[in-house]
DNA sequence: ATGGCGCGTGGAACGCGA
């Protein structure tokens, strides 16, 4: 089983490259962030000619995360994260998938910080932390994915000193992040990669992708009964320099059936 | 040293991202 995590950057802007990339690499569930749709505009046609079921949570303009499973209608099992009713951005969607629950994230981006953005994904990480606290108690194969936007440590990064004062690498991300870690999930691609070096976003601007000057923002978080079928993982790079790409380029991770 | 792009909305210029 191969599970895939892809900032896609809008969905109707990537609808070609997000179709050849499933065609070329036919992951069994995708999960899919930044769709940057209503509801209603949703291609759930497309993927299903090529195979795919989905289910999906929209926004108009911003946000927005959708699953989608090869051969198999994802079961959903929570859409948003409890602890804050005001909240309306898309940023959270859960379903169970052949026996293994599937989280499908798009964490905020916080910046500018400080300020009310940062505090709002310091939140946002707290709430992450608790539903994770009631998933891992499941004791259920569970994954977690999508872009967190956190930068882990400094060695996921081309020049910390480029992004230091960024929301992405604050101590207080950096914390929230290390403390799931520490509530027993294994971060698949770091495990994986134990000198860094690997990056999963390329700025737009400033021939960041030419320069290879990216960091690792998205990840695979994995429960104990998931990290023992880690087989491989790994970044789909190639896709970020084609031709109208995202800025993210897709995460995966196989595991054993 | 600095600035640099792209998407969605809506039909110009701006909010937002990282």
């Amino acid at each position: 089983m191969k599970i895939a995590s892809f900032n896609i950057n809008g969905i109707k802007a990537r609808l070609p490259r997000l179709l050849e990339w499933l065609a070329e690499t036919r992951p069994s569930v995708a999960c899919l962030q930044e769709i940057k749709t209503q509801d209603e505009g949703f291609p759930a046609d497309e993927f299903k000619k090529i195979g795919y079921y989905a289910i999906w949570h929209g926004q108009k303009s911003f946000n927005g995360v959708a699953i989608l499973a090869d051969g198999v209608r994802p079961v959903e099992t929570q859409r948003g994260l409890a602890g804050e009713p005001e909240d309306d951005h898309s940023r959270y969607l859960e379903a169970e998938v052949n026996g293994v629950r599937i989280a499908g994230i798009y964490l905020p981006n916080g910046n500018p910080q400080p300020g009310p953005k940062f505090d709002y994904k310091l939140r946002w990480m707290k709430r992450l932390r608790a539903r994770m606290a009631e998933l891992k108690s499941l004791e259920i194969p569970t994954i977690v994915t999508g872009d967190f936007n956190v930068i882990p440590t400094d060695a996921d990064i081309w020049n910390p000193k480029a992004m230091a004062d960024d929301a992405l690498m604050q101590p207080e991300s950096r914390d929230a992040y290390l403390r799931l870690l520490h509530d027993g999930w294994t971060d698949a691609i770091a495990t994986h990669n134990p000198n860094g070096g690997v990056w999963t976003y390329w700025d737009y601007q400033a021939g960041a992708w030419q320069k290879d000057h990216g960091f690792r923002i998205d990840h695979a978080l994995l429960s104990p009964e998931l990290a023992d079928r880690l087989v491989a993982c790994g970044v789909d790079k190639a896709h970020r320099g084609r031709e109208k790409a995202s800025d993210h380029a897709p995460i995966w991770v196989q595991l054993r059936d």
